[in-house]
DNA sequence: CTCAATGCAAATCTTTTGCATGCTA
DNA sequence: TAGCATGCAAAAGATTTGCATTGAG
């Protein structure tokens, strides 16, 4: 019963009729690419593997796509310093695990940690309770990343 | 006598050195632009700063001492969504208190607070010292950002 | 005096935009 | 059929690089 997860062409395409949107060819194959990897992918990745499929499809739609995506919610968009965005399945959308980063900052290697999720939720919910009062700021969404050097580069 | 709270070009001049750097009209401009806001400038804003006082000073030299400034530790260079880096002295090297952000998503202004710094601290100590050891990954800095709506951009 | 630092111009590279055409619903 | 979506080419920007020159120590 594919679409019931969260996962599948037919449950993406109920998702973009109810946002007024269309279920094409080429955004199909973009979230067919971003659901059947855990890496962090830049628009150019995203492209040479759409590319493989379906030779036909511009640069642009992809850029065009993501960003519809991340405005929709079921992609975030990262940067982690080396100059191009990545973008990631946002848990919401399928049976990813919450996570964030540890970015090395000489290898630009990206980690994901599941690990004290827990613990930082808690916090931060206090936190966004707290701000959204203070600030009067609508809090949607955080970013947490640990920067250092991985287990490769620290050993010197 | 200047340079002993951390501030002050004495003070940098020292810190060069010790790096095996000199210390120059342009760095010694950047480091007084700095110094003098709490806001979040880009290589440009910088740049436009420093040319009002030598405006023989290119941007090139611009981005080259903010990407060393960054490497050294005294700069936090932060990405907010707009296309363009933005820079900060960070607080070990003059009297700024550690503050992360909240971005707002549509009119993408950026507000710093220090609330619940305490709190955060307690757990991003916990969770570094966890992650550094199950990972072997040393953990040198952290970033933290909430998103959403600010409070001129929720109203409707 | 030496070599790091700079300025200028050109190059790079990612992301965006204009516009005619194609394709979903 | 209507209008959103796409592809292509060109544009826009931010950041980087090559190289001759300048200036800090």
């Amino acid at each position: 019963m594919p679409g019931r997860d969260g996962t599948g062409p037919l449950w993406w395409h109920g998702r973009f009729r109810g946002c007024g949107y269309r279920m094409t060819v080429p955004r199909e194959a973009i979230l067919d690419v971003l659901s059947r990897t855990s890496k962090h992918l830049s628009a150019e990745d995203v492209y040479m593997a759409v590319h493989k499929i379906h030779a036909n499809v511009g640069l642009t739609t992809i850029y065009r796509t993501l960003e519809l995506l991340v405005k929709m919610g079921f992609v975030y968009k990262f940067d982690f310093g080396d100059g191009r965005a990545r973008y990631e399945l946002s848990e919401g959308s399928k049976g990813v695990r919450h996570h964030h980063h540890l970015v090395c900052t000489n290898c630009s290697r990206v980690i994901d940690y599941t690990d004290f999720i827990d613990e930082e939720a808690e916090l931060l919910n206090q936190t966004e309770k707290g701000l959204s009062k203070k600030h009067n700021f609508e809090i949607t969404n955080h970013l947490i990343q640990f920067y250092g050097l991985c287990d490769r580069c620290k050993k010197g």
